[in-house]
This record gives C-alpha cells, structure tokens and sequence, in this order.
DNA sequence: GGCTCGACTTAGTAAACAGGCA
DNA sequence: TGCCTGTTTACTAAGTCGAGCC
C-alpha cells in the first residue's frame, strides 16, 4: 500500500534528520569521503562502460553476413543477458532511505556541458547575394544569415513577425558597413547558402557505413565524457548536456519573439552547480561554481530572447527525476481518497454569496471535470496568446441554453499551451451555467471571465484542503484514474489475443490523451501509409481466400482417397496456412484501427508524464501482457522505480 | 498582497535510427 | 542491399508553482 510506504519513510526521514544534526563540520567530512567514494565508482563505472558495447550496439550487432537461425537465438539470449545484467547494476534508490527536506544530493561531480562547435567561415564558391551583387560577409553576420538561409524551406521565414524580428537583430550582428549596405530582407538571396546546406543533410544521409561508424564513435566519445555525472556514489545520465547552440528563436504560434537570435552561450555565461570545480574549456573560465545542493540542476545560464534560465539536469531516469516523479504519483492518489469531499465542496461554494468563492468554485469544477490547465497570468506581448482556465476570457466560452439536444451547454475555444486548440461543447450543471452568465454579465470579449480568481489563489485554498495539492494535480489524478477505469472497461471481456490486448491498452490510453487535449499534427505520410496498409490488407484477403478454397479441395482429395497419408499431410499444411493467413489479416486489420484512432492524438505526454507507471505494471501482469509491449527502453528506464515495486494487485 | 524570478515539469516537433520488405 | 516507414531520441519551448522581495 502506497500511503502506508509513504507513512513509513516519513518516519524513517525523521530518523535520517536526527543523525544528520551534526552541523556543517560533519556535512564537510561526509563530503570528503564521499569524493573518495565516488572517485573509486567514477574509476570503477569508467571500466564497466569501456568493456561494455552501446546500447543499441548490444541489441542490434552490426553484421555484415546473413544470420543463421542459431545466430539469431544466440543474440536473443545474449540480450536477454545484458538486460538482467543492467536490471542488477541499476541504483535501487527507491529501497534507500531519503534525505531530510530540501535537500537533493551529498556529493555531485561532472564534467560541466557540453558546448558546441564554433562557427566556420563558409567555403569560398558559396556566396551571398544583395540586391544581385556579391557580399562577402564578416563571420558574426554570414553565422546569422546561415541561420536563416537553413530555415528557407520553412513556414517561419514567410512570417512577418519572424522576418522582422530576424532582419532586425541580424543588423546588430553587421559591421557598419554591412549595415548601410544591407537595409531590406527582401533584397537578400540566401539561395546559395540554403542549397550548401541542403546538400550536406543529403551528404550526411548517403554516407557510408564506415563514416556513419567514425561518427557514432566521435558522438558516443562526447556521451562518455559530458554525459554522466557522479551522484551520491552512483554514475547517473545526464538530460541535456549539449549547450543549445546558437540559432533563431522558434516560438510557436503567433509568438512576438519568433525569428530573433538566439546568441551563442560561452563558459563565462555558464554557472556551475557541483561538489568539484570542472576544468572549463581552454582560455575560458565559469561565470560562477555553486555548491547548492538543494537543487537538482549541473549549470545553467541565462537565454537572451525571453531572459529565462536554462538549466542541464539528470535524465527522466535518475534518482532525483524518479522520487520526484513517484511523489506526484503519491499526491494524486491522495487526492483519491478525498477527492468526493472537495467535490461536495466546490459544489457548495458555486452558491457562496462571495464572488471570488464562487468564481473558485466554477474554476475547479472545469479543472476537475475537464482537466483544464491551471492558467497562470502572462506578460502581454511577451508570448503568445495562450490561457489556461484561470486565464480564460469571455471571448472563449460561448452558452448554448440548448445545443444539440442538451441543456446548458458551454463551448470551449481558446488556444491552450504550444498553442494547441481546445475546443469542445460540455454540458454542465445548471447552477454553473447561471455562474458563468452572470461572471460574464457587463463583460467585453477581451475580459477576464473569472476576474476575482488567480492560480495563487486557487492553490493556496486547495493547499488548504490537501498539503501538497495544487491545480495540475487534477490533471494527474484524472488522468491516472481514467487509465485504470478504462483498462478494467475495455480488457473485462478480452480473448487472449495479444493484439487484442495492446488496441483495448492503447484505446485507453487514447481515453487520457483526448482527456488532456494531447494532439499531434498528423505525419504527411499519414494517407499514403494508411493506403498502403489497407491495400496489404485486401491482399491478405485475398491470400486467406485462396488459402481456404485450396483447403477445401485438398479435403476433397482425401474424401476421395481416404487412405493416402500424403493427402493427409498437405491437408496439415494447408490449414496451417489458413491459420497463419487469418492471424496475419486480424493482427494487420487492429493495426490499421490503430493507426486511424491515433491519427491526431498524441499517446506519449500521457504516458510520460500523467499515467502512473505502476498501473500498467500491474495491468501487464494481470494480462500477462510483456512489459516491453507498451514501453520501451526509456520509458522502462523511467519507470524501473515502478516496475520494481508493482505487483499484479496494485490499485491507484 | 502583488510581483518577480528561479526551479522544475510538461509539451510538440524534428532528426536519427531500426527494422521490414521487395 | 537499399528503400520506406514507423519508432525512438533529442531538442527546446512553454507551462506550473513556490519563495522571497518590496
């Protein structure tokens, strides 16, 4: 039960705080046997990773040969080797006992990011052109134009706002004679340098398999070096070690920002966070070394466009993501267990004689109901013109006292973050419906339609009902609770088709991610693919068809010479194939159904970051369902916490 | 109490990769 | 073997939320 482990290592923190009282002089030593620790595992992990192939170079061998059937086995089983040997060298963090509040680490060492290559001068037969002629360009502003010339076959470079945005913080980048030169966008040709490019993403494709190997060694050198670090004795991934190179900004949607530069990030913008100072790259030095080790980041700095940090952090799988991650799971199962009661609650308050009550009251039942985000204010101008539901405007919500048969009737359209549309028509109660006609009584479109209501004081008054509770973890119980509901709906009558079993798995999935508005735009293959798919289907078809007239003659032919065992035999034969046929049409035939239902829908956000992973161990257990049929490598990695700890009677 | 900022999670898209098939 | 297509990974933008300041 998860809320007694938890009641259990509150108690245990407890004890870990009592031994840790000794104070800073006790915090040093620890540390220095720490670094020795750690310097032995660093050596130690340093040696395992250098005997050990690449991941995908231990699951996929390269071979240049045909692979015979034993080969094959032995691969099989070698895999299956390598995956006990990793499962067995993973940090079981989650059996260990946790560090007082706040606290995130004892001892972190890194090599610091990674930053990429500086800019090279472009090769002398490419050229940029204004107004027809030549210019040779100064490597700040032939770098910026380069950026823009690799975006020409994209939708941004035909924006406005984009070009705007780019010409002007291109100026900057020119000496002062490019910029009296250079005064109008529209009389630059970087159709040169676009060309340069595209040729070397098709060089990049056409290259061969020895230069594909030298590049994967010279990246995977980089991984070793930048891509781990030594967490509390143990060698952890790092998310994102590679500074973000310099380009143009692309926000989405209608973003005021779009199109400006993005500069190059140097060490003297890089703060580092970690027990030991990384040698910074030569004739360069950090902008500052921290030891703050009640944060989780490595370094960070500090972007130009929007004047934001940017942080590296630890990969979905390291302990400090894991805790987190099992956390919010914990929260929103707490949220279960009271989740009626705040119902009632809210139900009250939307009669509350107070407005702002009232409006909180609207505000979360659309929270709960609709797994709206919470909608925190934004800068106008800043970014795009996006809301959530504290945010939402008068102009976003139409009433219907009647629409297609159905009493009070909101209709939601408003662009939600990513600047993804949310539109739907929900029927709600009525005493909401007559709230909401009265909070948008004597209202302009562009007013604010809960005028009384902020998240901070939303959170602070569902804080007030469940320590820890805040608007987004509506949005993780409801969806963790629709999963389970929908696996147990859709997987009750269930044959033990495999196939049958991952389309009811992905159909709830699908249930969450339509829930939380998770869309994708569909892949410009999608039609040819889903032809292409049905044309092999009606083959199939047709093959199934043929397998079954032959079988019928094949009987025929026993019929009349009972005693042939050949005839037997190809009688065998030929139901197997019709067997094989029908199992080959039923598994294309739910693919394809698939296929269809995902067309918008985007499964991954859901999975990754609103569905408790211990769920579907369960699920999986109960269905005996293989695990690596619905994650795979990393999302396993991400959730080995789960997977380890989840029995087949796991409820949310 | 309002505002800003730092730290973190959540998000969609593009690029890279893997595997099946002709 | 090479092409095609679906899947996975990398990238980084865009949210949430709380602490601290005035």
């Amino acid at each position: 039960d998860g809320e007694e482990h938890k009641g259990g290592d509150k108690d245990r923190e407890a004890e870990i705080t009592n031994k840790l009282c000794f104070g800073t002089f006790y915090n040093g030593l620890t540390d220095c046997v720490n670094h020795l620790l750690c310097k032995l595992s660093c050596f130690c992990g340093a040696v395992l990773i250098s005997q050990k192939p690449r991941k995908e170079e231990a699951e996929h061998p390269v071979t240049t040969k045909k692979k015979s059937k034993e080969e094959i086995e032995a691969a099989k089983a070698l895999k299956i080797k390598k995956r006990e040997e990793e499962e067995q060298q993973r940090w079981r963090w989650w059996e260990e006992d946790k560090y007082e509040d706040g606290i995130k680490w004892k001892f972190l060492e890194h090599r610091g990011p990674f930053f990429p290559p500086e800019y090279q001068h472009l090769p002398d037969n490419v050229n940029f052109y204004y107004n027809g002629k030549v210019v040779k360009l100064g490597l700040a502003a032939e770098e910026v134009a380069l950026f823009f010339a690799q975006m020409l076959d994209h939708e941004y470079t035909t924006k406005d706002v984009f070009r705007n945005n780019f010409f002007k913080d291109w100026r900057k980048e020119m000496t002062l004679e490019e910029r009296v030169l250079i005064s109008d966008l529209n009389k630059c040709d970087f159709r040169e340098l676009h060309t340069m490019h595209k040729e070397k993403v098709e060089a990049r494709k056409v290259m061969s398999k020895e230069e594909k190997l030298v590049m994967k060694g010279t990246n995977q050198k980089i991984v070793e070096e930048y891509g781990f670090c030594i967490l509390d004795h143990h060698r952890e991934r790092i998310g994102n070690f590679k500074i973000e190179p310099p380009g143009l900004f692309r926000g989405r949607g209608e973003h005021p920002k779009q199109g400006m530069l993005k500069k190059r990030i140097q060490p003297e913008d890089v703060i580092i966070n970690c027990s030991c100072i990384p040698e910074p790259p030569a004739g360069h030095h950090w902008k500052e070394v921290r030891h703050d080790n009640t944060v989780t980041w490595l370094a960070s700095w500090t972007e130009n466009v929007q004047g934001s940090c940017k942080y590296v952090m630890l990969n979905p799988s390291s302990k400090l993501k894991g805790e987190k991650d099992w956390e919010k799971y914990e929260v929103a199962r707490r949220l279960k267990s009271c989740v009626n009661g705040i119902r009632q609650q809210y139900q009250q308050d939307i009669k509350s004689k107070q407005m702002e009550t009232r409006q909180r009251a609207v505000a979360l039942y659309f929270i709960d109901k609709l797994a709206l985000r919470a909608g925190n204010e934004k800068e106008e101008g800043e970014t795009a013109d996006t809301v959530g539901c504290c945010s939402l405007r008068v102009e976003h919500i139409t009433l219907h006292d009647l629409l297609e048969d159905k009493d009070c009737v909101v209709e939601f359209d408003f662009l939600g973050k990513d600047c993804i549309r949310y539109y739907n028509k929900v029927p709600v109660t009525k005493r909401v419906f007559k709230n909401l006609k009265l909070f948008m009584k004597n209202k302009e479109p562009g007013d604010d339609l809960f005028d009384r209501l902020n998240t901070c004081l939303l959170n602070k008054h569902l804080s007030s009902l469940l320590p820890g509770l805040t608007a987004k973890v509506f949005r993780t119980f409801n969806a963790s609770i629709t999963l389970q509901e929908q696996l147990q709906q859709l997987t009750l009558l269930l044959t033990d088709n495999p196939a049958e079993k991952l389309l009811s798995y992905n159909r709830a999935n699908r249930a969450v991610a339509v829930l939380c508005n998770h869309q994708r735009v569909p892949p410009k293959t999608f039609d040819q693919s889903m032809a292409n798919l049905q044309s092999k289907i009606d083959g199939r078809r047709e093959q199934l068809a043929l397998a079954k007239s032959e079988l019928k003659l094949a009987k025929k032919e026993v019929k009349a010479h009972s005693s042939d065992s050949k005839l037997q035999a190809v009688v065998e034969r030929k139901k197997k194939a019709v067997q094989r046929c029908e199992e080959q049409l039923m598994k294309m035939e739910v693919q394809a159904t698939n296929r269809e239902e995902n067309k918008q829908i985007a499964l991954g956000t859901s999975k990754l970051n609103y569905l408790d992973p211990r769920i579907s161990v369960a699920w999986c257990k109960n269905m005996e369902v293989p695990l690596d049929k619905i994650y795979n490598k990393s999302q396993r990695d991400k959730f080995a916490w789960a997977v380890d700890m989840t029995g087949a009677d796991f409820i949310f």
